[in-house]
DNA sequence: TTTTCTATTATGTCTAGACTTATTTTGCTG
DNA sequence: CAGCAAAATAAGTCTAGACATAATAGAAAA
C-alpha cells in the first residue's frame, strides 16, 4: 500500500472538512447530532455556502455524515465507510513492485460458454466467445493468471488481432471503452490447473478478483484473476483523495 | 445484463457527465485525445464553466479523464479505474441477506501482540492489547469470524464495557471516530482454529479482509475477518454514486 | 546552442446570489 | 381529533464572474 503525502495544499474545501472531522472525532459533534446548517457554517468559517456544501459533501460521501433535504446534516451514526480500491493494469502492479514484466498466452480459442459465464454476462448458455487463459510473471515468477472471456460482438476490431503477441487486457482497456464494470472479491483452492500455472500446490489459498465490464452494446469482457498465494490488494480511505 | 436505471435525477451535471462518456465510448474522442477545453465545452453545453469543471472532475475520478493545469484535458490512456467497497456493518450484512443476526465472543483479555500486529499497528512489539475473537451467524450459520487487538489507549471507555454482551465492532463504529483506515484482502487456507468456527475443514479457502483504523492519537484497532468460504464482497463502479 | 526569465493559458478554487426540491412544521378544516 | 394544505426550511444545483496556480511555450540572455 503507498503512502498518502500530506495535506492536498489545504485549500478553504479541505480546511472545512478537516475541522469537522476534528469536531467529529472529538466528539464535540456525536454520533446523531444534528450540526449548524450550511448557511451558519458559511458565517463561522468566513467561506460562502457552496464552498462549505462542497466540503460537507465531500464527508458524507466518506460515509462520516448523513445529509437530507431540509432534514438538515448529522453525524452518521454508523459510519458506512467506503473503500477505494485503485484496479490498474497487472503490468504495472508489477513494474511498480520492482520487477520485471512477462507474459504468457496459454491457450487462447473460441468456445461456447458454460453457464456460469453465461449468466454473469446475461448471454444465452453455449454463444459463442473468445476464450484465453495468460499467466503474468514478474522476474519470471508467476504473479497473475488471467482467464477471460471476450465477446467480439462488443470488441470490434479483435478479430484482426494476435492475442499469442498482445496483452488483452491492455488492448482492451486502451481500445474499448467501458461504461460500468463490477468487482468481486472471492477465495478459492487452487485447482489443478491454477496450482501448475502459478507454480503452487494445488489446495492453496488463491485471492481471485472477478470483473466485467460493460458498454452500451453488451458485456464486453468477464475475467477470472487469480492472485498468486499470499498476495494482497490494498486499499485505504479516510481523506478523499480527489485530484 | 443487469437493470440499469434511468439517469440519476439527470441534473445538468450528470447530463454534460454522460454526453462525454458517450463520446469516449463512441470514440469520437479517442484514447489521448485532448478534448476541448471547459470554456468551450461550457458554450457548447449553455452551462457555466463552474458546472462543466464538476462534471470533468467526476469523469476524471472516475478514472477516464487526465486533467492538468494549463495541460488541458485528456481522454485516459490507461484508465486506471476505482472500484468503491461499501464496507457496512456484519449485522447489516447478515440482516440484508434476510438473515437473523447473532453473534458469539468466543475469547477475550488482555494479551502482548506478537510481532506481525505490532508492525502493523506500528506499536512495540509485547505491548499489552485487548484482543478478542468473535463468531458472526446468520440464521445460526457462522457467516463471519472476527479477530480483532483494540488498543485501549485510543479508545477510552473501553475497560467499563462487556464485550461479551457488546459488539465490539459496533462499539468502535459508534463511540471511536476514526481518520484513517486501511483495508487488503487477502485469501488463506482455513487453520484448525477458523475451520472449527466457521464450521468448515481446515484448508478450506478463505477471504480475509483486513482492516486498521487510526485516529490522532494513535491506532485504535485492526481486525482480521474471515468469511465464510465462498463468500464473495462485490463493487460496481462506472456511474459515480454521490448521494 | 542551452539556460533562464516571462507571458500565456487551462484548470483549480472561491464567492454571492438565485432558483429548485424534498421534507418537516404548522395551521386550517371537517 | 385526524387529515390535509400551505408555509418554512435546509440541502441541491446552477450561474457569472473573479482570482490563484501550475505548466507550457516563447523570448531573451548567456
Amino acid at each position: 500500500m503507498t503512502d498518502r503525502r500530506a495535506g492536498p495544499t489545504s485549500s478553504k474545501v479541505q480546511g472545512i472538512a478537516a475541522e469537522v472531522r476534528r469536531r467529529i472525532v472529538e466528539r464535540e459533534w456525536r454520533q446523531g447530532d444534528r450540526i449548524p446548517d450550511e448557511a451558519d457554517l458559511a458565517i463561522e468559517f468566513d467561506a460562502a455556502r457552496a464552498t462549505v456544501n462542497k466540503a460537507l459533501q465531500l464527508l458524507a460521501d466518506e460515509g462520516l455524515l448523513d445529509r437530507r433535504r431540509r432534514a438538515g446534516t448529522r453525524v452518521a451514526v454508523d459510519p458506512v465507510r467506503k473503500a477505494t480500491f485503485t484496479i490498474s493494469l497487472v503490468r504495472e502492479q508489477v513494474e511498480h513492485a520492482g520487477m520485471d514484466y512477462s507474459h504468457r498466452v496459454v491457450a487462447q480459442r473460441r468456445s461456447p460458454i458454460p453457464a456460469d459465464i453465461a449468466e454473469r454476462l446475461g448471454l444465452p448458455e453455449g454463444e459463442v466467445l473468445v476464450h484465453m487463459r495468460t499467466v503474468h510473471y514478474g522476474d519470471g515468477r508467476p504473479f497473475q493468471l488471467e482467464d477471460r472471456w471476450i465477446n467480439p460482438r462488443a470488441a470490434p476490431g479483435l478479430d484482426r488481432l494476435d492475442f499469442w503477441q498482445l496483452n488483452a487486457n491492455e488492448w482492451l482497456v486502451r481500445n474499448i471503452p467501458y461504461l460500468r464494470a463490477d468487482f468481486a472479491f472471492a477465495a478459492e483452492n487452487a485447482n489443478r490447473r491454477d496450482a501448475r500455472l502459478l507454480r503452487t500446490e494445488p489446495g492453496r489459498a488463491l485471492l481471485i478478483l472477478h470483473r466485467t465490464t460493460w458498454n452500451d452494446i453488451g458485456p464486453i469482457t468477464t475475467v477470472r484473476l487469480a492472485f498468486r498465494p499470499g498476495h494482497r490488494v490494498g486499499a485505504e480511505n479516510g481523506r478523499s483523495d480527489s485530484q
